[in-house]
DNA sequence: ATTTCCGTTTACGTAAACGTCAATTAACCC
DNA sequence: GGGTTAATTGACGTTTACGTAAACGGAAAT
């Protein structure tokens, strides 16, 4: 997987631009946070000088992030996944493999998927005892 | 919410007792990490002299601890829902407030729940994306 | 009797993911 | 041109969730 053509198939989206308090601002992490991402490699924004300059798709891949986090991924993991929508056209041999990658994720995010249904199904049995307990006491 | 009264209501089931490494090969995780949760207040097994003794309810709580870290929660919001299983029945202000927690993590869970089905569709057209290319090549 | 296994406690180490200063720099305002 | 405001780099600190090593205890096997 050559990182420039990954980076290359960024989606251009809008042409609009963001500082990084912009996007601190929007979704509610620090710019000491931003600035990790990319010191970890998952962000790569331009430069107006010494400042950083935020594209669309710099907007998409920390949104990307944020998924993740929010999933319990690490941000090697989640620098994984990204990498996935970002895949240049390749060889067979790779496409297969990245196919076989593909799986794998979807095989995690379903046994996820099932723990969060188990405990919603906990969830209400709970409640359910709770309310039957309000009714005696009501 | 009273603590003994916590502890006392887990669930009999079997009269099955477990070692440290039993329970640590049944889950693959270390005795370490087992020890862990229990400094951290997440397992409380009996003693037999100085050796710990799991019941039936605690390997259900590791369970639940292992699902719990499954879905990227840490050790003390794990507490926080392990707590629920095992609630004491309380008088009318705390189950209403209980009630209002459980909803909480319903709709935590269920945004979760969101995130993984957006990344799973993600996934989908990716794959998607793939094949295409593999057409192309073959 | 002595290895061999479990198990225990105590304690220090560590990786990940940031937080929190401090010391600049650059841009804008009046 | 002094003051404020947003951004930068660099460095050290912190929390969480364990890993790892040392030193010991007790029971079982040879």
């Amino acid at each position: 997987m050559n990182d420039a053509t990954a980076w290359a198939s960024v989606d251009a989206g809008t042409n609009e631009l963001f500082s990084i308090s912009d996007l601190s601002r929007e979704f509610d992490v620090t710019t000491r946070t931003i600035r990790f991402y990319e010191d970890e490699g998952l962000l790569r924004p331009d430069r107006s000088g010494r400042q950083r300059v935020y594209s669309h798709g710099d907007r998409v891949r920390l949104k990307l992030i944020l998924r993740g986090k929010r999933l319990g991924f690490s941000l090697s993991e989640i620098a994984d996944i990204i990498q996935m929508y970002y895949l240049a056209p390749g060889e067979l041999g790779q496409l297969k493999y990245f196919i076989e990658r593909i799986h794998q994720r979807r095989e995690a995010l379903k046994q996820r998927r099932n723990d969060i249904e188990e405990t919603l199904r906990d969830l209400d049995s709970i409640e359910r005892q709770c309310r039957q307990q309000l009714e005696g006491l009501g």
